[in-house]
DNA sequence: GCAAAGATTTGCT
DNA sequence: GCAAATCTTTGCC
């Protein structure tokens, strides 16, 4: 499905399964499991909301190897995000993950989405943050592509791992058969106002619209 | 070498 | 609804 076109590779990982294993940040052994819920395609070189638009660099090197591999950013300084490379080794094509729902592990999410504000905000309280988290619903712990990345611990020393290796802590498993493949619907992809036309029209993002863990408002949906 | 902008999230007005 | 926070990468001098 990877080593294809990435549009349809990208609406093929909805309701997909994102797996962590209990390795982390801090001993909590939970193993974190949550749905694809939310994706965007990001094409080739001529692509201008993409980062392979400069051709391959330090930063986005993996972009230009093989299929299933993790390419993972840091956005606007502060977030780092997970995208699933697509397509054949000398045609750079990415997937971000946009959005999860949690199955498993919730608690360990919020654990580590706590970690990740405290690392970011070390003046403000712990124990707010913490209270703020707690009130949120599981569906909302991971919705948003930087909010994923906090909740399965990702960062960049991960960009390069092979997601198809069960053997990785970090992977992608096939959704569970007897539950039924979710709708999937398209959109224009989100804060790539700086790509111009054609790009910023292009229905790249695609989403289970039935899901609650979508990011967007819901009249944009 | 330096200036500018970015595949985001949050909080305040 | 708007702006701040924050730092890497890119683009131009």
């Amino acid at each position: 499905l990877l080593a294809g076109p990435c549009p349809a590779a990208a609406r093929g990982l909805i309701g997909a399964l994102l797996v962590r294993d209990g390795e982390g940040r801090d001993a909590n052994g939970q193993r974190r499991v949550a749905r694809i819920v939310e994706v965007e395609a990001y094409l080739g070189i001529a692509d201008r909301a993409s980062h392979a638009r400069f051709g391959p660099t330090d930063r986005n090197g993996v972009m230009f190897g093989p299929p299933g591999i993790a390419y993972v950013y840091l956005v606007y300084g502060m977030y780092d995000c997970l995208n699933v490379v697509a397509e054949p080794a000398d045609r750079p094509a990415a997937i971000l993950i946009r959005a999860v729902e949690p199955l498993a592990g919730a608690e360990r999410m919020r654990a580590a989405r706590l970690a990740s504000a405290v690392r970011r905000r070390p003046t403000a309280s712990p124990e707010a943050e913490r209270e703020r988290l707690a009130a949120l619903p599981a569906a909302h712990l991971a919705r948003g592509p930087g909010l994923v990345a906090a909740a399965f611990d990702i960062d960049r020393s991960l960009s390069g791992l092979d997601l198809c290796d069960p053997a990785s802590p970090l992977r992608l498993e096939a959704p569970d058969p007897s539950r039924p493949s979710p709708r999937v619907v398209s959109s224009p992809r989100i804060g790539i106002d700086y790509a111009g036309a054609p790009w910023t029209g292009r229905r790249l993002r695609f989403f289970d619209p039935s899901s609650p863990a979508v990011s967007g408002r819901p009249w944009k949906r």
